[in-house]
DNA sequence: TCTCATAACTGAATGATTTTCAAGATAGAG
DNA sequence: CTCTATCTTGAAAATCATTCAGTTATGAGA
């Protein structure tokens, strides 16, 4: 193979079958769901044979992973793209938890995904940590939130998240409580209540369109 | 069969199956957790045929969720045992949510369970709900916390309980954090940070000893 | 006490899936 | 052009949850 920059055939089929299996498993996982979305699906939608995935994923569950981890990033660059403007950090982490909320149970695709818990909430908590946690150290230092641990707030903030969002698609509560789940987060994270219902309550810029997804961006496992 | 009060045969083996099945599928998914544990084992040490198993839980995820939500009364009892002498029902909640968080990283037998969030918090949030909630509503009249939804508190608190201990348990953050999601979840009820602070401090008495599960008060599903 | 209908139990068979692996391609270095 | 290392294939193995036809036990009525 060539050992300069340029790429080889074989280079160029793995990438080709590394994308279409991320593809393939995010069609499949958001319209079935982990546990009913099967690896036989998954090839025959990537154009593999089933043996091939494992050469890509140590099991079903990596490539959930995955695509999770994926999903969350791309929407982690929406969210950054809105609120780089924004002058107050709180904001734009309000502005963060309620985008996630709203897309875990307006996007029919989401709603499958919230229902092995620890599995998103750690992809969200993994991709749009560093986003996240910056801007509550940001807070923090602007003296608009206090929270010793930005770290553990946002852990906790990532599995109530899906908490709520899991109870918003089982008719368990109405839509409307994200309004009070945002102010709740907000709390959490050392603001009054006051401060935090003001905050809730701005108006808000909306997400720009979803661009076509680049899976390319997957970090091997 | 006695139409009186007295109990039959049948009914006496049923009430003993039912039970066997409750005790054997406590302890197989304490050892290997939800999805290891196989329907086979459970049987066998219940002393019944696998196809036995059906005619009490539909599932093995119905089995299951019966598992947790008795493990989570007999807690939540336990708590309550110690906790009705309180004066400050802010107190009562902040012993509540330490000593599941304290149970849910500490006893082995619970680390196993972590692993499926969303059945785990449901059994939490359903189970010991009505205790939570009616703290934390009086802790709302007595003017300690305010906060408009304690269901929505409660149940985001549940996730963010599971969400931690599962962290600690994956040694992705150490014990010592229990204290500071005390305190952070009493933000999230509307507590000052400096409240907080003072009331997650205070000496806490201990959790009397477990008493033998009594494996006959699961409810039917 | 005997008989019979009903309900519960049994465990082998079913069916659905993940994962493995031996055999067959394929690329690209020499 | 050849050879080897690597990737792909798809059939077979392995694992379970769940079903169900056949067996057994119970207790009401005669």
């Amino acid at each position: 193979m060539d050992s300069a920059g340029n790429e080889g055939r074989v280079a160029r089929r793995q990438r080709r079958n590394r994308e279409a299996l991320l593809k393939a498993g995010h069609e499949v996982i958001s319209e079935k769901g982990i546990d009913a979305a099967t690896m036989m699906e998954i090839a025959e939608r990537a154009d593999v044979a089933s043996g091939t995935i494992y050469n890509y994923f140590k099991s079903k569950d990596e490539l959930a992973i995955a695509v999770l981890e994926l999903v969350m990033e791309q929407l982690a660059r929406r969210i950054e793209d809105v609120t780089n403007t924004f002058a107050d950090p709180a904001q734009v982490y309000a502005f963060g938890i309620r985008t996630v909320l709203e897309t875990a149970t307006g996007d029919m695709r989401w709603r499958q995904l919230l229902h092995r818990s620890e599995v998103i909430a750690d992809a969200i908590f993994q991709r749009m940590g560093p986003f996240a946690i910056r801007d509550v150290q940001n807070a923090t230092s602007a003296g608009r939130f206090s929270t010793p641990d930005p770290d553990l707030t946002w852990r906790m903030s990532c599995f109530a998240i899906v908490g709520v969002s899991l109870a918003i698609t089982k008719d368990e509560l109405p839509a409307s409580v994200i309004d009070e789940t945002v102010v709740r987060l907000l709390c959490m994270a050392g603001m009054s209540e006051t401060d935090s219902r003001e905050l809730a309550s701005r108006p808000r810029p909306s997400l720009p369109p979803e661009a076509a997804p680049n899976w390319s961006k997957a970090k091997a496992r």
